[in-house]
DNA sequence: TAGATTGTTAATCGATTAACAATC
DNA sequence: TAGATTGTTAATCGATTAACAATC
C-alpha cells in the first residue's frame, strides 16, 4: 500500500477543530495497541461521532487515505499535530496561580505537549518566586516586562472574574495574541488579539438541562 | 411597568443552553451594580453574541420582556437558575481527587451553587478519609456502596483516561444519571445514563487553529 | 475477483442573521 | 406622541447526514 504522506491545505471548520485534539487522543490509543491502520467507521465508534463526520473531517484536513484500507495511523498523527501546531508548542505564561491555574500548570498535555508554558503571574505576594508544578511564578505586576522579555504570544488566563480585563490588557501589552481565558467576562482586546472563552459551568448546564432532562 | 413573572415551557436548543450561564454571570454582575432592567442590546455587547440572539434565546426560555423598555434583571436571573435547575442543586459525587478534581471542589460555582457535591473519591490511600476543599475523600472502591446511601444523581469524573470507564461502570451500578467526565475516552454507559465530555483541548485547538490563525 | 473503505455530492437539518410590525 | 425595544417571521448560512461511485 502506497501512502501519500502529504496533508493539502484547506480551511477548516471549528466544530472540525474540536474534534481533532479528540482524534490524536484515541489515535494515539489504537497506536499504543500495535494498530496501523484505521478505518473512518472504527475511529467514529471510538470517538462517540458518526462515520461521514471523521471522513469529512479528514477530507477537510486533506489527509491521506488508502480507500479499500483506511487510514495509516502515524501520519494521520503526525498530520493532525503539525496542523494544529502542537508538534512545535507556542511559548505561553499563565495568569491567576490559584487552584485551577495550579490544575492547568499540572497537566503535561497542557503545560508541555500543548504549549510551552515558560512562566505564571498571580497577585499573591507569598507565591512570588516560588515554583508551582515546575514553574515559576512572579508578581503580576511584571508581567508586561517579563513576557515581553521571553517572547510568548500566548496567555492562560485564570484569574477571578474581577480581574480578568486589566490582565487581559497586560497580556496584550506583553505582545501575546491569544488568549485562553476561563473567565465569564467578555475581554475587551486589541485588534490582533483573539480571546477563547473557556465556561465550565456551560458544560454542567448542557448536561443537566440538555436532551429534555429537565431536573 | 407590569412585569409578568411567568417562564413559559419550551423546548431549548443546546447553543442556548450553553449560553445561559454567560448571560446568568452577566446579569448578576449587573445587578450588583444596581441596575434593575435590561435590554437584549446592552446584554449582547457585555456577553459578546449578537442581540437577535440574545432574543431568541429569552423567547425560547419564554422570559417575559417589556416592549419598550426590557427585561426585569430579577426575575430574569430566577427564571434561568430555574431553568437550569440551579436554584436546587443536585447531589453529586467526584471521583479522581487530582489537581483537576480538586481545583473543581474549591470552586464555589461547581461545589455548592450549581451542583452539591457530597462525596468525592480517589484510588490513592493517602487521601482516604482526608478532606479536600472541605469535601470528604473514600476509597473509590465504595464508591458504589457510599454514593447509592447518599442519592447521588450526577458524577464528575476527573480521572485519568486509563481508569474512566471503570469509574463510569461504578457510577452507574451506584445509581448516577448524569456523568459531567473530563476524560477524551468515549464511555460506554447504560441507557438512561448521560455523559457530556469536557475536552480542555479541544478549547485549546480552537484558540491557536482557528479562523485561520495556522500558528 | 470480491469485499471493504475512501472521497464526494446532494439532501436535510438546525442555528444565526436580518428585517420589521407590534407595543410600551 | 416619539423613541426604544420586544417578539416574530423569512432569509441565509453552515454543519451533518445519507447515498453512492470510484478504487484499493
Amino acid at each position: 500500500m502506497r501512502i501519500d504522506n502529504t496533508f493539502k491545505e484547506r480551511s477548516i471548520a471549528t466544530p472540525t477543530i474540536r474534534r481533532l485534539p479528540i482524534y490524536l487522543a484515541v489515535l494515539r490509543r489504537f497506536r499504543a495497541g500495535g494498530q496501523k491502520v484505521v478505518s473512518t467507521t472504527a475511529l467514529s465508534v471510538a470517538v462517540g461521532v458518526s462515520d461521514p463526520v471523521v471522513k469529512k473531517d479528514f477530507n477537510m484536513l486533506g489527509a491521506p487515505g488508502i480507500t479499500g484500507v483506511g487510514y495509516a495511523i502515524d501520519p494521520l498523527v503526525d498530520g493532525i499535530e503539525a496542523f494544529l501546531g502542537w508538534d512545535n508548542p507556542r511559548r505561553a505564561v499563565l495568569v491567576g496561580v490559584g487552584s485551577l491555574g495550579s490544575a492547568l500548570l499540572g497537566r503535561d498535555d497542557i503545560r508541555n505537549r500543548n504549549l510551552n508554558i515558560v512562566a505564571a503571574f498571580d497577585a499573591d505576594p507569598r507565591l512570588f518566586d516560588t515554583m508551582v508544578q515546575g514553574v515559576a511564578v512572579y508578581d503580576a505586576d511584571m508581567m508586561v516586562e517579563i513576557a515581553r522579555r521571553l517572547c510568548v504570544s500566548v496567555g492562560v488566563l485564570t484569574v477571578p472574574d474581577s480581574a480578568a480585563q486589566a490582565a487581559a490588557n497586560q497580556l496584550a501589552a506583553a505582545g501575546v495574541t491569544k488568549i485562553w481565558s476561563f473567565s465569564t467576562m467578555s475581554l475587551d482586546v486589541p485588534s490582533g488579539v483573539t480571546v477563547k472563552r473557556e465556561v465550565l459551568s456551560s458544560g454542567l448546564a448542557e448536561l443537566l438541562a440538555g436532551t429534555g432532562n429537565r431536573a
